[in-house]
DNA sequence: CGAGGGGTTGACGCCGATCAAAGCTGGTGG
DNA sequence: CCACCAGCTTTGATCGGCGTCAACCCCTCG
C-alpha cells in the first residue's frame, strides 16, 4: 500500500516541542503571518511542534481529533478512500499550506485522510486556539481565507491538468507540478512512486511507469541525485498539450 | 459550442432593478445572511439584481470586472478553456453560491468562464462593497470563508466522483450529482445536454450518449416532464460503485 | 544469500475515442 | 398545416490506448 506502509511510525513522531509563534522565522509563510506577536501571549490551548517520518498518517478521513495543521516543510497528501479498495489522491500540499482546515467550518471529521510523504515539519493547532486568535484578531479569518482560495486554485487546477487527456499529457502535467511546487533550491524535485503518481492521475501504476520510463529514456526526465530529479520543462510543456 | 450559443443573450440580460438585500426573502442562503439590515444602509456601490438566460456568459476567465455574484436561482457552470480548444466543466454551483470570490483573494482576474446553464437569477455585487462590509462586519469573513470551503468540497467531490473509475460509473455519479443537488420540489431534475456532461466527465460526447441512452432503456432514468427527469437512485448508486 | 518490495517490460483483450451516418425534435417560413 | 432545416441525440463500425495479468529486474535489508 505504498507509503502508508509507514503508518506504525505515527505514534514515533518526533515532539519538538511547544512552538513560539512569536519567534517563528517562517511565521510570514503560515497561517499567523502578520498576527502580531503580542497575539500568542495568552493562548488556552498551547501549540505544538512536530517532526514526521514519511508515510505517517497525520489523521485519517472521518476521525474527528480538534486539530488543524501548518505545514513548515515537507509534502503532504489528501487521501480520498473508495469503498473498493482503491485509493486516489485528491491534493499534494506543501510548505506553508494549512490542512484540515474543514474542522473551522463546522465539519465533526476530516474529510480526508493525511498523509507525509516525506519528511515533515508541522504545526499542530487547536482548533479553539484558531477560534480565540480568530475573535480576537478578525484579520487571520481573511488567512483561513486565503487559504481555502489556494487550495480551491489547486484542486481546479487538479482537475483540468491531472483529470483530461491521455496518460501521458497527465503524467507530463504531474512532472510539471512537481517541479513547479516542490523543487528545491537547486530546482530538483522528488520523483513520488509510481503507486502515488498513478493514484494522482487516474492511471494504472504499470502505465504510469511505462510513461516515466519512457521520459527517462528520452532525457526529459533524469536522475539529479538520490530520488531527486530534474525535468526538461519545455519538452513536458509540450507533450501536455499536444501529447 | 453547447450552450455557449447563447452567448449573444448575454447584453440582452434583463436588469431587474437594485437589490433591497435588507428585505430579501432568501437572504439567510446567501452569502450576506445574518448580517442585520442596517449594514445595507450606507453602501458605496449599488448591488443589482439580474435575469440571465440561458447560454448567457456572466463572466469570462481571465478578465477582470470588479464584481462577485451570488445565485439566487439557477445553475451556472464554471468552465476552463483548454489551449486546444475544448472545455472542461471545473464546477457546477447553484442557488446560494456565489462565484467569482477569487477576486476577494486579490486576483487580478476571473479563474474561470461563468456561463448561465438555464435562467439565472442572481445578484452582482461590487468588490468595494463586498471590502466595505467585510470591514464593518467581520462576520462576514467567515461566510465567505463558509462558500469558499464548500466549494473545496464540491472541487473534491468532483475529483473523487467525476475524474475516477469507467464511464459508466461517473455518468452514474454526474446524474446523482444533479439528483442530489439540483432537482426540484418534486425530484426531478434537469439533465443537462451531452456536450455537457461530457465536460464534466472527461469522456466523449458519444460515449456519454450512449450510456444515457442505456440508462433510459433500463428505466434508471426516465423523462418527467419537459426536459426534467427522474432517477432509480439506488441503482445508480449500483452502478457508480462497480459500474 | 535469500526474501521482499518497488520498478520495468511484455502480451493480450476490452473499453472508449473517433469518424460517419441516420433518427428526432423544435423552430421557421411558406 | 405542412415542409424543411439545424442542432442535438442516438447508433454503428473501426481502431488504438490503456488496464490487466504476469514475468523479470534491481536494490535494499535482514
Amino acid at each position: 500500500m505504498g507509503n502508508e506502509s509507514g503508518q506504525s511510525f505515527c505514534t514515533n513522531a518526533e515532539w519538538m516541542g511547544r512552538a513560539h509563534c512569536d519567534k517563528c522565522h517562517i511565521r510570514q509563510l503560515m497561517l499567523f503571518s502578520e498576527l502580531p506577536d503580542t497575539a500568542f501571549e495568552h493562548l488556552l490551548a498551547p501549540i505544538d511542534h512536530f517532526l514526521y517520518p514519511p508515510g505517517s498518517v497525520l489523521y485519517e478521513a472521518g476521525t474527528h481529533k480538534p486539530f488543524i495543521y501548518s505545514i513548515r516543510r515537507g509534502m503532504v497528501k489528501l487521501v480520498h478512500a473508495a469503498q473498493d479498495g482503491s485509493n486516489r489522491i485528491v491534493r499534494l500540499l506543501g510548505n506553508g499550506s494549512a490542512i484540515g482546515l474543514e474542522l473551522l467550518d463546522g465539519s465533526k471529521s476530516y474529510h480526508h485522510t493525511a498523509i507525509a510523504v516525506n519528511q515533515v515539519d508541522l504545526c499542530k493547532i487547536p482548533v479553539s486556539t484558531v477560534r480565540q486568535l480568530e475573535s480576537e484578531h478578525p484579520a487571520l479569518c481573511k488567512h483561513v481565507g486565503k487559504q481555502l482560495q489556494d487550495q480551491l486554485n489547486i484542486a481546479d487546477q487538479w482537475i483540468v491538468a491531472l483529470g483530461t487527456g491521455a496518460a501521458r499529457q497527465r503524467v507530463a502535467q504531474l512532472v510539471l507540478v512537481l517541479e513547479e511546487f516542490f523543487s528545491e533550491d537547486n530546482g530538483a524535485f522528488i520523483l513520488l512512486n509510481r503507486e502515488d503518481m498513478a493514484a494522482m492521475t487516474g492511471i494504472a501504476v504499470e502505465t504510469v511507469s511505462r510513461i516515466v520510463a519512457e521520459f527517462k529514456r528520452q532525457k526529459i526526465l533524469y536522475r539529479f541525485k538520490d530520488n531527486f530529479y530534474m525535468c526538461n520543462v519545455a519538452a513536458l510543456q509540450e507533450l501536455s498539450r499536444y501529447g
